[in-house]
DNA sequence: CATGAATGAGAATTCATTCAT
DNA sequence: CATGAATGAATTCTCATTCAT
């Protein structure tokens, strides 16, 4: 007798997954050009043609893969604010997060990166739920109504703030060489942002 | 502090501007996947195998196409800074510089951006001669020497500076609609960012 | 005179039908090109897998949708002839029956005209079981014998007669625009085949 | 000194109609199902790409070949017909040429048939420059306006002849078997025809 | 030097078919 | 028997690069 399965499993999530960490990698270190459909699937232990069963064209694989990227950011990151702290701790604790979590993942801070200046990121993508975004807004937010902050538009001082983290994070990743000699100062760029957002008495 | 043209005068010269004005224009549009060398030497008025006279590979046309960029950029702004002001009126106008230079040439921006978080960014080439960091480097260092900078690396502070305003160009350029909200405080950054680096009594 | 089913009854009859009509359906619209299995499949609410529990290949169904075709449609037409009616009433009776059918079944003439003039109408498939070409050679044979057509090869007949009307269906089918000029005229051309075969006193 | 080509030649006409005749061949064996790029490539001494110099992609070279096809056999046909014969002469030497012509070019009378009766066939294919269809509209209006046809609308006319031809030609061609013992009798086809549409007195 | 037709390797995508559940 | 995820060969098409003119 035939055994139906019981459990209703629309797709192998876990296969979806391999696919978009595959397809990560491969990101990082080729660049957009160099994550063809064929090493992707190599990479995933999958048929090439299996990845269309997951996603309908290479495209929206790369789009699932920004959302994909910006949830498990702002899931890490939101993760490890403790809003019992004072606000300038939090605010040095994020950015200690944001550099760590990048040191630890490059793929992320690299995707994120060559996404946001390419093609692919119109504004209608960024019209979508962005789970990141929100909470840097909501964080920023909650600085200036306690007063801590400037009295600014927290979508502002995020773009500030985030510019001169993925400054940062570019240079350092990219260019270890370069910034040898300023190595030894790179801890005191979050106190100038800080110096720059926090309200002054 | 003004910067001579890089570009060597073999050949014709128009010719190889030409070309690459037209690949800036198409990688601005479509990205690097969307400026075949077909379309570039169309756009230009050249036969597509003329492009291979100016250019060993189109990898080495990209990279020209840095310098090119790196340099036009470098030469405008250095142009344009009036070293008899006091040092808080030429940040400022650095600052303003940079942010109309993108609006009038937005090819400029779009591709410095993607071309420094693409895979073609390697050390070697930041490396090369870079007359935009090198002056940017020797600005910050006058503000820090004449104390009117924090006493920093004056590296540190152009990733910093840098990072912001590329930040803020992008999400002005890409997206006019989400920041709608926010456009009327955008003219704050840069006093945010002064307010980091300038020198706390 | 009547054509009894040549679908075999194992399995699941009402689904090998169901699948059946789908792929008609569905060469219809977008011809062999234009059928792919997946699509068949969900057309006729199976899995595409269940295709090859009735069919042993796509090669087969189609050999087996043109059995099926060929059948129903001598099905039809064989059950509206009258042999009580004189020929002459009964040719007029079968151009109106045939160009009805298609009327009412154009997936039934777009079939039958594209696997006719492709490679899948092999000399073997046409030597097998024709239920429709037998029932038109006899029905032809009848004319012949009782002096009212031409004493010509039934087969003969049979060519020029269906080669009209299926250029007739074509057209008619095809290109609406194309003849709304002539189709006033379109009811003359059974009288011009019934001219062309009948017997010349 | 270079020499610059005096001669324009935007492309090269014959390696055009070598991809046609290739593809055309191949469409007459195997359908159009049997005629991927690769092997019209191949058989037409180009590399695949190459086809692409030539059609903007394969449905415009179906397209192309079927006016092509249809031209060739517009020139053949029509070169042939002499207009001093009298109308019942030309309309049995029209039957021979076009019946000859498919003899001696299967692949024309096989294309055709198939390009018919597949969704390539739209309704604005047809309503474009169809030379063929336009010289047998005239041949036969000149038959009705000499009185020598029935009085119908010359569409008609050529639509009941075409069928009646390719219906014959589909049948000789593909079956010759099947029709060896109507074979002796082929030739009265045409009688029948035009019994059909001439004038009756 | 300029041209652009020709090349062919490689990319995205499709789809008939299989097979574990 | 039914399912549909998985496969991978085959297909269409692109594009960097070359080379005869």
């Amino acid at each position: 007798m035939n055994v139906h399965s019981l459990i209703p499993m629309e797709q192998n999530p876990s296969k979806k997954v391999q696919i978009l960490e595959s397809a990560l990698e491969l990101i990082k270190e080729n660049g957009f050009h160099g994550c063809p459909i064929s090493q992707v699937a190599k990479q995933a232990s999958v048929a090439a043609g299996s990845v269309y069963t997951y996603f309908e064209s290479k495209d929206e694989m790369i789009l699932e893969l920004y959302t994909y990227v910006k949830t498990e950011v702002a899931k890490k990151i939101s993760e490890k604010d403790d809003p019992k702290k004072n606000f300038e701790a939090r605010f040095f604790d994020l950015w200690n997060n944001v550099t760590s979590l990048y040191r630890e993942k490059p793929a992320f801070q690299s995707f994120l990166d060559q996404f946001s200046s390419s093609p692919y990121n119109t504004e209608a993508v960024q019209l979508e739920c962005d789970p990141l975004g929100q909470w840097l807004e909501a964080f920023f937010k909650e600085g200036v109504e306690s007063g801590q902050l400037k009295a600014l538009n927290p979508k502002i001082i995020s773009i500030m703030v985030l510019g001169s983290l993925i400054s940062l994070v570019r240079f350092t990743t990219y260019f270890k060489a370069k910034t040898a000699s300023a190595a030894q100062d790179l801890h005191l760029i979050p106190q100038m942002v800080w110096d720059g957002i926090k309200f002054q008495s």
